[in-house]
DNA sequence: GGCCGCATGTAATCTGTTACATGATTCT
DNA sequence: AGAATCATGTAACAGATTACATGCGGCC
């Protein structure tokens, strides 16, 4: 049931046209590397679990002087997954380090969405895990579970704050959207 | 080469004397849970790897009315990477969350080491980390790629925050063990 | 009689990742 | 000739956790 959070990112990178999974892996590893690295070998082995549980579908394309390549597209089903996860905050807190910016990133990338609208969200669901963890912290009865929770309070506050930074860079991000918009629209 | 972390806690659980595998799976439950939890099964397979590689040393103890039990003790190869281990602030900020506060667990616990020395060690250890990501922040060309920095640069000052609160909570754990050393010496 | 607590252990599974096998073309 | 790029894919491995098998004794 649960994907590899990888494999989004991969339906994210075929939104656009359909690619092979070399091509994948080079979108990968400059726009996400090094922070959040993926092996060759790693992209061919999600992208056949992407196409046995329906989200892409291949077609061999035989080339004449290149090695043969598998041609991945994204599927109805896929498009769906995708964006039903681009728009939803991320539940648990580690998910907050690469796959939410990964996220914002591809919102931006493909021009989808609204990232400050997920930013939003995401508040709230921090906020909402904030307030929880403050009220076990004044129930919790052992150090060791009361620094845990004082931990868990630090960093969630922490993610606040950086979510105010994300903000300002989403803005930045959606100025240079309609930047670039407006450039296409006066070449054309 | 690398342990799992909780090899550690137990060889923790082990110093005082020798213990059986169910006995030290009621220590863990009834200290470290519900934060950090270990089955029933994995603490036996766990002692399994530590007695493989020599860090303890069983013994089969036959009972009349119980069944048999296998009674684990630590060597002196176990005790001497038990105390390194706990005397070493965590390189990886994700051990930050349970390893750590694990460790001033058992020094309090153990009333081994100085907790505060623990905790100096570990933010100069943070201070390192958060210098050299302000470094590569500034250095950073892509958006996906500061925002992560950004990420970890308010996770890391969050963390020296909460280090802070370590340090009040070490003290009074301190004064709390010079209460009940006094008591015991009273008591003698 | 049935469930809970005591007590152990193996085998399987799951998940993620990488090593390796293959082979053509193009550049130097 | 040798290295780099293009291109794919399988099989294996490693690490963590759990399902399940086993069985006694005491309590209700």
């Amino acid at each position: 049931m649960a994907r590899h959070p990888q494999e989004y990112v991969i339906l994210g990178f075929l939104m656009p046209g359909q690619k092979h999974g070399y091509e994948i892996h080079r979108d990968f590893s400059s726009r996400l590397a090094p922070f959040w690295h993926a092996g060759m070998s790693h992209i061919y082995t999600l992208l056949k679990r992407l196409e046995a549980t329906g989200q892409v579908r291949s077609e061999k394309q035989i080339q004449h002087t290149r090695p043969p390549r598998r041609i991945y597209s994204i599927t109805q089903k896929g498009r769906e997954e995708f964006l039903e996860w681009l728009c939803k905050p991320v539940r648990e807190i580690r998910d907050l380090r690469l796959q939410f910016p990964a996220k914002l990133f591809l919102m931006k990338f493909l021009d989808l969405s609204d990232p400050a609208e997920l930013i939003a969200k995401q508040v709230r669901v921090c906020q909402v895990e904030l307030t929880s963890n403050k009220k076990q912290y004044d129930l919790c009865g052992d150090d060791f579970g009361r620094l845990v929770y004082q931990f868990r309070i630090h960093q969630i506050e922490a993610i606040l704050a950086w979510l105010e930074v994300c903000k300002t860079h989403g803005q930045n991000a959606a100025s240079e959207n309609q930047r670039l918009r407006k450039e296409k629209h006066e070449r054309s």
